[in-house]
DNA sequence: GTCCAGTGATCTATCTTGCTTATCACCCGG
DNA sequence: CCGGGTGATAAGCAAGATAGATCACTGGAC
């Protein structure tokens, strides 16, 4: 068990205010106070102190006593530590130093979204530890409600997920038509949705309503077609090897493209109506400061 | 100029309980207080802190916020020092640390006075700053009295000084007599002080009435003589040296008989009536703990 | 010696703070 | 649906902090 901590800041604080000037009245000009009051404060210090006094006060001159020299060192560090506790607690406030853990699916990390995500986090001398790893759309959903991690970044749209999950798109990029190397379009510049009407398609295990299939299958409807899904992958890289591997054709996001996985063609379509978008996954009125700041940093979009 | 510090020790000390139980009946045991000045206590800290909240309060379970999280390991500290500062306080207070000014004649080094002061010093894990300087007698007394000296050690007897500088022996030795090698005393067992009324004696500087001359003229004034001072010297070893060179005799101090110098020898004193003492001298009621300290570990004399 | 300016201590009234007791509001398990 | 457990709220009281006026002492000027 702790003693109960006889004195209090406010009264090292004129201790220290008085060893400063060696003057009471200008250290309670100082401290903007009247001059009783330091006179007052000195007295209950160093009456915690088993009234061992802390200045010697001949009237006309005050000077430390060897006590009050011995405690002066210890006082100042004290107050820096409050002054210090005070200032981090500021910077906490508002999301300048602190802690956020982060979640994101595989095919964000393509997109150079972590690193823009580091440079944000980073940004105005912020001290913020982050702590981040990989994790499917529909886990980190899960933890994110459960309040075990901050936000995430997924590929849009999101459904059935409670109100108050709210997104952000920071990210969107077109998607392109992977197609295996000995494939009819392979080399084409580029192709019309309608003509893969036919083609077997390569998708994610996620289902047609989430993320990035749910771009996909929109693409076909507005073409007029559902797609024959041939095969399922966890992950683009299992995907685009699927594809590689002359298994059927498979939808991927531009940011994908990049490995150029054994003669993979990756073509641009023509009539691509709409992108994929890669969003941040968080509760509504986060209470982690430093995710707000985050957010702030990101202009508010749905 | 520094801001007026928002908070006190005693909220950070709530906030740490509470943190430390996630209870704020168990945290109020722990304080010996009753549950509401916890609620009050911490919502005082969190309006300093802007009204952003330290915990999460969900009328079931108590947990930290991010905020508060971030803040804790700060508020530690804070109260750590808080608690060091007390410490330093008590071991200041009773000289188990702080600083000391001393000085001392000459002659007290041979003694051994200095080993065993630093060892007296530094007994019981005590920190002290020990700030020694080897100083005449009559500056002594005049820097103690001046307040520029804490204490210092000086032959006895003083005399024309003020009442309030007071003297404790803290070494008692013989005065041996210090014969040139071709004196007819040279190699006596010992002599007796009625041979040496027609010696020619090599005195010390300072006068008659004080110090080590006191003895040695009260020495002679018992063998009923008054000593014929042929020389005066201002050190024992200047003595000595004198001796060795013809000049005459001299009373010297026990210790300074460790310094043979070139055949001049020391001889005991059949009948000497005094000896000499070296004493502490220092202002009655001294404020300086660590004199204080010191002067408790010496039985007190005069 | 006498006086005066300067400075810290003291006194008192007032306002603020911190604590206690009593009670309420809410969550959750049976 | 009720009862135990828990934190919030309210009211009252005691202690603490401050301001303003005044006192008391020091030391230098003359």
């Amino acid at each position: 068990m702790e003693k109960p901590l006889t004195a209090s800041l406010r009264q090292y604080e004129v201790f220290v205010a008085i060893a400063e000037t060696l003057h009471f009245g200008q250290a309670a000009a100082h401290l903007d106070v009247a001059q009783p009051a330091l006179t007052q404060q000195l007295k209950h210090l160093e009456t915690a102190f088993d009234g061992a006094l802390l200045f010697d006060r001949n009237r006309r001159r005050v000077t430390l006593t060897e006590f009050g020299r011995a405690l002066l060192p210890e006082a100042r560090a004290l107050l820096q530590q409050a002054r210090r506790v005070e200032a981090v607690a500021e910077a906490a406030r508002t999301g300048q130093r602190g802690r956020i853990e982060l979640a994101y699916v595989g095919s964000a990390s393509y997109a150079g979204i972590l690193g823009r995500l580091l440079r944000e986090l980073r940004a105005g001398a912020a001290d913020v530890e982050l702590i981040l790893r990989e994790l499917d759309m529909d886990l980190q959903i899960a933890e994110i409600v459960a309040g075990r991690l901050d936000a995430g970044f997924v590929r849009l749209p999101l459904s059935g997920v409670p109100e108050t999950l709210l997104t952000r798109t920071v990210h969107t990029e077109d998607i392109l038509l992977a197609v295996p190397p000995d494939h009819r379009l392979a080399g084409v510049p580029s192709v019309a949705m309608a003509t893969l009407r036919e083609e077997n398609f390569i998708f994610s295990h996620l289902g047609p309503d989430m993320g990035f299939a749910a771009c996909a299958y929109q693409l076909c409807a507005d073409a007029g077609f559902a797609p024959r899904v041939a095969h399922r992958a966890p992950q683009f890289t299992a995907i685009v090897n699927f594809v590689s591997a002359g298994l059927g054709v498979a939808f991927v996001p531009a940011s994908a493209a990049r490995m150029k996985d054994a003669g993979v063609s990756f073509l641009p379509i023509r009539d691509a109506k709409v992108q994929s978008r890669i969003g941040l996954a968080y509760l509504r009125d986060p209470s982690n400061p430093v995710l707000r700041r985050l957010l702030d940093t990101i202009e508010p979009e749905s």
